[in-house]
DNA sequence: GTCTATACCGTGATAGAC
DNA sequence: GTCTATCACGGTATAGAC
């Protein structure tokens, strides 16, 4: 049963968690006190423990949250039936998605996750890191092997490029700006599989 | 007339900034105490004061006395009689080289520009950035107009690919590893020049 | 050039009234 | 669910002895 203070209450947290996402990602988490949370949500800092335990929880399930949707995703694509080009094509552009409709997210798993890792509670960044480079290895993998791409690609290297290129985008693509996220993806793509020089 | 005294105290004063320029690139400037930078100084906190006005006043020296050797480079390339191509090639391999040189100071120029921007007495650092816009923007148009890279090139998405894709190597690049900053350079303008997708 | 001592403020978090 | 009041801690920076 789904009582109307329930979703209430979880509207209410998850509005709070958008706010404290926004400030984290553009000040950094640390840099972010509880004080400016509560001002942007205009309450007082003691009201929000009685939502949330501590400012690292609100990170915790804001990180966490958005990670099990990305990782769904890239799942989706492994699994399809697809030739490995379009498969490298479908992963790209849903990465340029997910920082169209979750740039905060993006921005602070890119920003915090070398110092949120250092804590017991947040290994799973890690362990979601290996993940996501086993996911462009195997795609980079059976593109050379498919005869897709070439040959003679340092695979390793090659994966610190896209990876590096794609989520750092985030710092300068602004939603409902003049650039679409899938202009954005089908450009990067044409310089990635064809180069800039000419001929 | 220079002193002993006066170059023991550049010398001292060098050491200092080169320590601080580690941990602000490692945990963030303000994340950054200055018990921090004592205690890896071997001295009291009090005494960094004898150096310094401040910790803004070390990160503003760590910063400018970069940026003044990184141009000076870019603008020998562009005066050079070099071909547009062996211009951007050379551009990139620079890039890659001030990684490899001042690794610390590119760190923090990529993750504390935003945040000290803010401040009046950074405000130099938005006018670096617009220089480096200009160098990069420069070099691509020459390379379109002489006939060297493709001429439907997005100008400006590529110049924002080309700066993302160098400048974040800093994250994982590691002086004195197995790779060289050469070869990463080499790897990474193949990769920009001819494209991953087989021929 | 470094030390000790300290002023002063902003921080995350708690307790209990409403 | 929000408020006010409060606490303990750690932050930058200063003063003055050595």
């Amino acid at each position: 049963m789904t009582t109307r203070e329930d979703e209430a209450g979880r509207n209410r947290r998850a509005e709070l968690l958008g706010i404290a996402a926004g400030l984290f990602a553009e000040k950094g988490f640390k840099n972010t006190t509880v004080r400016d949370i509560a001002d942007a949500s205009g309450i007082q800092s003691g009201s929000l423990y009685h939502h949330f335990d501590s400012k690292e929880s609100m990170v915790d399930e804001i990180l966490s949250t958005f990670q099990e949707e990305l990782f769904g995703s890239y799942d989706q694509i492994l699994d399809s039936v697809d030739d490995a080009r379009t498969k490298l094509e479908r992963a790209v552009q849903v990465s340029f998605e997910a920082i169209d409709r979750h740039r905060h997210e993006v921005a602070i798993f890119q920003n915090e996750a070398d110092y949120l890792g250092a804590f017991e509670r947040f290994a799973y960044l890690a362990e979601r890191n290996a993940q996501s480079r086993a996911v462009w290895i195997t795609l980079l993998d059976d593109g050379v092997r498919s005869g897709a791409l070439r040959a003679d690609l340092d695979i390793e290297l090659t994966y610190r490029f896209i990876r590096d290129t794609v989520w750092v985008a985030v710092k300068w693509y602004r939603p409902g700006g003049t650039l679409t996220h899938e202009h954005v993806a089908d450009q990067y793509l044409h310089i990635l599989l064809d180069g800039i020089s000419h001929g």
